[in-house]
DNA sequence: AATGAATGAGTTTTCATTCAT
DNA sequence: TATGAATGAAAACTCATTCAT
């Protein structure tokens, strides 16, 4: 057990310092030496559990995302009325922002924005997947205006969201307390609004 | 001034080159003798038009966004009504895409980039800029709502349109004549739509 | 005397494996832990019993060395004429190859490997001695011709036969069983007659 | 010219300097930048004529091999007796080693990978098929005995040949005037007269 | 302007070997 | 004995950049 906890524990450091380094310099400007000196390992321990630096960088996006993903899912099987969904799916993302910065700076950074993007788009078109289907049923439980297009307005929905997350990370959006509340609210006042179904109290 | 053209031609390949090269392998995968011989000149030439690799790049940002920038504010002094306006922004960062699509694409691969170069591309900032001066203009004319944040409402603005951009250069969203011009609509009808004052009706 | 037979048993066992190995993919190529896997134990464990992985083809050159020495000196004393030793001097060595082909593959391969050694050289050399031996008796007795060299001789004789072992090993000589026995036959054939003296019909 | 011939130096200065230093440490001990420095040059230009370290090695042994291979075939088109063609051929090998002990150094020592290349080095093979085809004139022409594979007593005479080569290399065999001279006449001797038809005068 | 030979800093990755358990 | 996590030396190779021509 204490073998196998070490084990673990040298992974997640490795791992952790990747995050940090990442984050402090971008990727490709980050050597393994960095992330192994970091993770105060020698920088040889890394290809005991990663096949390369990429696969670090991989890892650390398929389980951060493997996480948001859960959460989001749960949001969509909640119950709750859609416009809820979407202001909890918003939060989920954008609260990641305060809970680890260094994490979002390099998911943000690296992987949805970053050149290498390509084989990652799987885990991306899954979260869209699942706001669409939020949007969708808004649409037919009547809530939702149904002539937008709920693929458009998931991307829509997603990318302002990780536009805040950006502007956040290049320091030109207030991040604080304040701030996240505040972006919180208006993707939601905006887009819920603009998906609104304003409709049906005119045509009364 | 045959001279001159020849060199203003020499300049416009490599950029031109460039933006291909970076377009189909990254701007890291690329090297400085890809662009060279897609331009059909030696290498060595770049460094006469350019400092380092990394000026190309910045120079196809800059380029771009100047270009945009003109545009977006050309619109922005046309005196129509914010919604329009915002309509016609929406128009012209998304019909890039048909336009030329290997730019688009650099351009939305290598933002991680630009934001590194940070401010020395100023034009991106720029933009951002008049985008939020023409909310707040809709807004103090009393057709945007103002109650939300007109800095946080052009990120979001801002964000819809790079994340369709995306979907675009990731293959994910339909990007014919027709998505475009969905794509366009959706934004204003979304965005626009939830950034509208919709109290006055309500409240007469 | 079960611990020691096992020992026994994991040493012979990592000898085995290596000579497996090396024989695919070559010395420089073969991992310590390709080794150890082969032989289903820890790498580690192969540092119990082998200083070092030269170590381990040293000792599969000097165990195989030992024992073809061995074989090569019951011919010399076997009292049997020197034409009739050279040949049974010939058939243990390229006998080897049916008996154990990955074993020659890895000694053809690597013998100039000893060279880079120098060490290795010794038991090359005593081989060639004993066959040196075996031709100056043969001189002695009027059987060879003594305008010969015998240094020469058994090092034209050694590099033959090796170069079949060679020719086998690339497969470009027939290895099945009548491509050994010709091959025995037509060493000693040519060889063999080229050394006999000939001059005594004829003085006659 | 100039700029061809400076590449052409700077080319030959690298094949050159390959061969020393890996007659002296060996291929495999030889680190890309030893050949460079021992060049006069940077490592980095070693990748501007070849591909890798291995296609310099390769190269050396096609170039030798190529100049071997011609002075084979002119001399099995001279018309003389395929006894005295045996005698050239086997004068050619051997005389290489006085005119240029590294370069045998190299090929001896690394015929193994000369081997692995196998069929990459096509040159040769062809030189075996040579000797093979001159043996076999001999044969049709009465003067060798044809009893004996024409293929293996190539490969017995080319090995015998080799072995004296790496006698000379591992400094076991004298290597004088004198002794290339003696080594000569008895590969001739041994192998030729071994190849001899001397059925004919007991037959009459 | 144009070329491309030449440079050399820089980095990932490999893998033999060690050693705590 | 046996394991395999941990170490770190070592080296090939890349490629942006320079510069003589």
């Amino acid at each position: 057990m204490t073998e196998r906890s070490i084990t673990a524990d040298r992974r997640r450091a490795l791992l952790d310092a990747a995050v940090r380094v990442f984050a402090r310099r971008g990727y490709h400007a980050s050597r393994v030496g960095d992330i192994a000196e970091e993770a105060g390992v020698a920088h040889g321990l890394l290809y005991h559990y990663f096949a390369s630096k990429e696969e670090v960088l991989e890892t650390v996006f398929r389980e951060t995302w493997t996480e948001l993903l859960a959460a989001v899912r749960e949001v969509e099987e909640s119950g709750a009325a859609a416009q809820e969904q979407l202001r909890q799916v918003a939060a989920i993302l954008l609260r990641s922002w305060r809970r680890d910065p260094d994490l979002v700076r390099v998911l943000v950074r690296e992987v949805t924005r970053g050149a290498e993007l390509g084989r990652r788009v799987q885990e991306i078109t899954d979260a869209f997947a699942a706001i669409e289907r939020i949007v969708r049923r808004g649409q037919s439980e009547g809530a939702f205006r149904d002539d937008v297009d709920a693929a458009l307005a998931s991307v829509i929905f997603y990318g302002a969201i990780e536009e805040i997350l950006t502007g956040w990370v290049l320091g030109i959006l207030p991040d604080g307390d304040g701030g996240v509340a505040r972006a919180e609210q208006t993707v939601v006042a905006v887009v819920g609004a603009g998906l609104t179904d304003t409709r049906v109290p005119t045509g009364a």
